[in-house]
Order: structure tokens, then C-alpha cells, then sequence
DNA sequence: AAGGGCTACTTTGTTGACAATACATGCGCT
DNA sequence: AGCGCATGTATTGTCAACAAAGTAGCCCTT
């Protein structure tokens, strides 16, 4: 039972990083109904606060609300989460290209360290598809905040990734081309060393374009029931 | 004073339109520190349902909340304005492309008939920025929805356009160009009702970039400050 | 026996009071 | 006289009790 591990913010906070995370890592299930005094006695709060953060997820398309007949955790169908992917692919690719006219030589330096250490994960650890899902998400990230683009950087960080976190806890998906993915990491963050925010775009696009394409393959095969 | 029209929903509803109109209305200045109890007695609400409906509103990103600091209006620089375009651009981009694709006939038929309307009352009354403004705003909305695609139409219509319509109403800008504006939407029309994605796509993305550099000039002009 | 309506219960929505924290004002010190 | 500290006030955060609405189970009716 994850407790809250920063309690330097208020309580409503707490409560919605903890039911955040629970729903991302697959502790609430998608579809669950959930009581609000269930959750209190879990997370260890009393409805108040509760409800403040549960207003929060409802308006973050976490979870949806039926008034007066409780919440339950929002199931995304197999054609929605593609969907999402199609978002990414013009999203991202605007964060790429904004990214390669502004981020730092610092940030570029520090993203191309980011992507050592994956290699030597991916090594180490092969077929350890978490560790990879991990340090995509650490890529992804970087990019977002190096925009300089504060409501894009809000909208992925704070609305897609957490959705599409939720499938890969579940599923640990988006491996399966570990090698393929740091390749194109890489190419991407050379098109922003580069500061061709044209290519950079062009690329990421592809990039999850690609990702897409492999869930969807996957799908087709029967291995993502969803 | 704008009182709940429907009250069919819950209290927290109710507080969180009155608010959110009354922001995107600028009936609340941007950077305004507004206090709980005073919104409380303005809105006619009490502090449970007031406070679950500014935590909405901050996910929003459309007021910020600072621990036992109080909460105020998001107030968005020039520069950030600018970079809400470039996002309407590649995710209108991606509505327009899925409209194309997923339109019924029915429903381009009505798209076509609001643009007869809008050419109408632009006909009419001549200037009067604030019906454009309208018009133009029915026109995205109905494309967003077109695309079927959930998680598109939710960030469109309840994040992005909400802080656009913001600016719109304490400026009434983005008028000046009804005329050109309304040739735009005629061809991106044409481009949905001839089910081609990737052009109504191009033509979307043009004229959100053309809207964007409308607002630029303007405010190297000086005409709009922000 | 099956369907509809009623009643009781559970759960959510709301309220008002209580506690904790930040801001401001005024005092003392340097 | 200016700066820093302490206290007081006002505002936010939290809590527990109350009211309303939905759900489920039971009985009655057809």
C-alpha cells in the first residue's frame, strides 16, 4: 500500500499522487467502483481532501463520475489507447522540434547521457522490458520539459503519459524492440544536437508512429487483450 | 452575476461552470487573487464543493493554487499565447485529418450549413468581432468532435479552447479577418466532404498558423497587449 | 411465477465548526 | 532610521456530523 512518501505538500495532493500512482501501476483496476470511504480507510485520509483529488482525476480523464452513484476507474478500449498514440505522434513531434530550437547544451548533453545508460540497461538486463519502458519514459520526459513549451510540457506529462503508463504497467508492452526504440532515440537526439527541429520532428513522429504500429500488430496477434 | 443556469448536476459542477465561465468571461482578471470565501458568497456555495471545483479548475491549468497562499487567476504572457497555437495547430491538424475519415454525411451537411450561418451574420453585422469570435469557435468545436477520437476532443474542448477563449473575450481579437477566415474554413470543409485527411489536415494547420501570425503582428504592433 | 412498486439501507453530497499556516503589522534592536 | 523578529489576524486546510439520492431487497399484485 503505497503511502504517501512527500508529505511536504498538503494532504489533497497526497491523496492524489497516491490514487495517481495506484491507478497507473494497476492497483485499482480499470472499470473498478470504488468507494470513497474505502479509499479513505486505503489511503489513510479522511473524504475531504478526497474528494478534492478526486476531482482532480475526473477532470485528468482518470477516472469518471456518476453523480451520486460513485467513481470508478476509467477503461481505455484498445481502439482509444491507439488513439492516444495518434496524439502523441503530433504532440511529441511539435515537442521535438521545439525542443531542438531551445533546449540547452547542458540538456542535450545530459539527454545523451540519458541514453548511455539505457543502452548499458538494455545490455545488462535484457528482455527486462520494465527497465526499458522506464528509461523511454525518462527520453520522452526530457524532451517535453526541454520544449520550453509549458502547457505542452502540462498536457503530456500531466494527461498522456499517465494514461499510456497505465497500459504499460499492465501489460509491460512497448518492449519487444528495445534495440529499435534506443536507435531511433538516438537519431533524434542527434537531429536536436543538430538543431533541425524540421527532422527532429519528422523523426519522433515516426518514432511513435512506429510504436503504434507494433501495438497494433500485437493486438491484431491476440497477445494485448484489451 | 451569472447564476447557475441548469442545476440538474451536483453542487461542485455548478461552482466549477460559474467559476470557469467567469474566468474565460474575464469577469475574474487574470492574476487576480480571489479568496474562497469570497468566491463562497459570490457564487452562492460553500467552501466543500467550492474547493473540489478549484481542483478542477487548477488541473485545468486555468487558475494555480499555492499552499495556504490562496489561489489566483493563470495569467498567460504574450509568448505563451503563441505557443497555444502551435499546439491548436498539430492537434487541430490531427482532428481535421479524423473528421475527414469519420464525419458522417450528416454531419458534414450541418458543418456545411454553419458556415452558410456564420457568412450570414458576418454579412450582416458587419465588424462586430464578437460573433465571428462565436462562429469560429462552433466551427472547431464541431470538427474536434468529428474526429472521434475521445481524449482529442477532451484536451481541445476543455482545456485549449477555454484559455484561447480566454484572450478572445478581453480582446475580441482574432477578428479583423472574418472574410479570409471564413474562405479557410470553406476549403477545409470541402477537403472533409471529399474525405481527403491529409490535405484537410495541411489546410487546418495553415490556417491556425495564419491565425497565429495574425495575433503576432498585432502585438509587435502593439495593438494587443498582454 | 414474474413483474412492478415500495421501503430500508448504503453511499454520496453538503454543511459548518476546528486546526494549522502564511501574511501583515508593530515593536525592539543595531 | 532601517532591518529583523515576534505576535496577531485572516485565510486556507481538515475534520466529523447531517441531508439527500441511488440501489437493492422484499412484498404485493397480476
Amino acid at each position: 500500500m503505497a503511502e504517501a512518501t512527500l508529505q511536504s505538500q498538503t494532504r489533497a495532493d497526497e491523496a492524489f499522487d497516491c490514487i495517481q500512482t495506484a491507478i497507473v501501476k494497476g492497483e485499482l483496476a480499470p472499470g473498478e467502483k470504488i468507494g470513497e470511504v474505502e479509499l479513505c480507510s486505503r489511503f489513510n485520509l479522511t473524504r475531504g481532501p478526497l474528494r478534492e483529488a478526486l476531482g482532480r482525476l475526473e477532470s485528468r480523464g482518470l477516472l469518471v463520475r456518476r453523480p451520486h452513484a460513485g467513481v470508478k476507474v476509467v477503461s481505455v478500449s484498445a481502439s482509444e489507447l491507439l488513439e492516444l498514440y495518434r496524439i502523441r505522434e503530433v504532440m511529441e513531434g511539435l515537442a521535438a522540434r521545439q525542443a531542438a530550437e531551445r533546449m540547452t547544451d547542458e540538456e542535450i548533453a545530459e539527454l545523451q547521457a540519458t541514453l548511455d545508460s539505457h543502452e548499458r540497461m538494455i545490455e545488462e538486463a535484457q528482455g527486462q522490458a520494465y527497465y526499458q519502458a522506464e528509461g523511454d519514459y525518462d527520453f520522452h520526459h526530457r524532451i517535453a520539459t526541454g520544449s520550453r513549451n509549458t502547457k505542452l510540457a502540462q498536457m503530456l506529462l500531466g494527461d498522456l503519459y499517465y494514461m499510456v503508463r497505465m497500459y504499460r504497467y499492465r501489460l509491460s508492452t512497448s518492449a519487444g524492440r528495445p534495440h529499435m526504440a534506443l536507435g531511433e532515440h538516438r537519431r533524434i537526439v542527434e537531429a536536436i544536437a543538430q538543431r533541425d527541429g524540421e527532422l527532429a520532428e519528422f523523426l519522433m513522429k515516426r518514432h511513435i508512429h512506429a510504436a503504434r504500429k507494433n501495438i497494433e500488430k500485437k493486438i491484431e496477434e491476440g497477445v494485448l487483450t484489451i
